[in-house]
DNA sequence: GTATACATGTAAACGGTTACATGATTCT
DNA sequence: AGAATCATGTAACCGTTTACATGTATAC
């Protein structure tokens, strides 16, 4: 389980309520984990009770209050333990592959539609990656440490959705082929 | 869910029992879709009872009785009417890359053995898919549908696995440099 | 007036993982 | 004698997803 620690990795670099963190996951951290506020508030209370956070009650106005959490020594010795456990591999689904392969048993064409809308939605989170990227390290060569490290798991994202649309190229091309032999 | 789904794609390519497709799973589908035998004989069940499958009991001499599964007809219209859904985005879990963020609040190169590992794995699996297209996939221009389906799902394991090799060393190097500077 | 953003939760259902169980046969 | 392969299952637990619930404030 990872959720914890992405948590708190996330805290660490920056303290902040449930609905915040909600936030984040949709953006920056969920390019790597996903998940919901219902996780998320059910996860925090559980890292608090065991020590791993501390909770600031910010009363706001024009806004409900919040709770602020921030990593707790318990949590950033929890996280250094995690570190240096081995990572056991990860887990595949890829859902498209499996349509891929049943397509042999349909007509194949009709998956085209299906991997162009994959597609897109690559390409535009390619975009996003390096609009990102131009943004937040524009000049590679002044980065600290934790933005070394946040920039090289974006490079990660960014080939991954290059190689993604190049397969995906591949698998139209493919289908494309299969539909012209069927004629 | 698409558990179901990959089962009844790889009972149409070859029916099957349980301890079959348990097998399987390990290998060739295993690429893109992972399922213990737990929940494979439980999925089977279920899809027995809903007409999906149809199960032919096999005594065997020497071994332990089988049922073999095959594909029915109403498994065959499910995963028609599946494949004509379009698919959700798949969450992503990269327990690595939260490990990656997590290194910033530790010592980073306390990471590269774990990396390295990683990219041991990730070697030895992308040498045998290479092995494995050459024997499955020898002559490109002689597969029928299916087959070339089969083959570029598996192009899509060996671009992804040299990607992954490709970005691994970037992230030693990332490693190797914070470890340089803190010297 | 309607939609969106902020903010936090409960409850039920589902899927996946881990542990345990059984028993025969073949290979070393 | 012990390990590995074949073959199928039960039970408990845990994590994730989906639906439901509530209420304020701001933007259009």
């Amino acid at each position: 389980m990872a959720l914890e620690h992405a948590i708190l990795v996330s805290l660490l670099e920056q303290p902040g309520s449930g609905y915040e963190l909600a936030r984040r996951f949709d953006r920056s951290i969920g390019r790597f984990w996903t998940a919901t506020h219902q996780q998320i508030y059910r996860v925090l209370r559980r890292m608090e009770t065991d020590g791993w956070i501390a909770a600031q009650a910010v009363t706001q106005d024009g806004r409900p209050d919040k709770k602020v959490y921030s990593a707790a020594e318990a949590g950033r010795s929890a996280l250094g333990a995690w570190l240096r456990e081995p990572v056991e591999p990860e887990t595949v689904r890829h859902e498209l592959a499996v349509k891929i392969r049943a397509a042999a048993f349909e007509d194949p064409s009709a998956l085209i539609p299906e991997v162009e809308r994959h597609r897109e939605g690559h390409a535009a989170l390619l975009a996003r990656y390096l609009t990102g990227e131009q943004r937040d390290f524009p000049d590679p060569s002044a980065l600290d440490a934790q933005q070394q490290l946040q920039h090289v798991v974006l490079r990660g994202g960014i080939e991954y959705e290059r190689m993604t649309l190049a397969w995906l190229d591949d698998v139209l091309a493919t289908l494309h082929r299969l539909h012209r032999h069927a004629d």
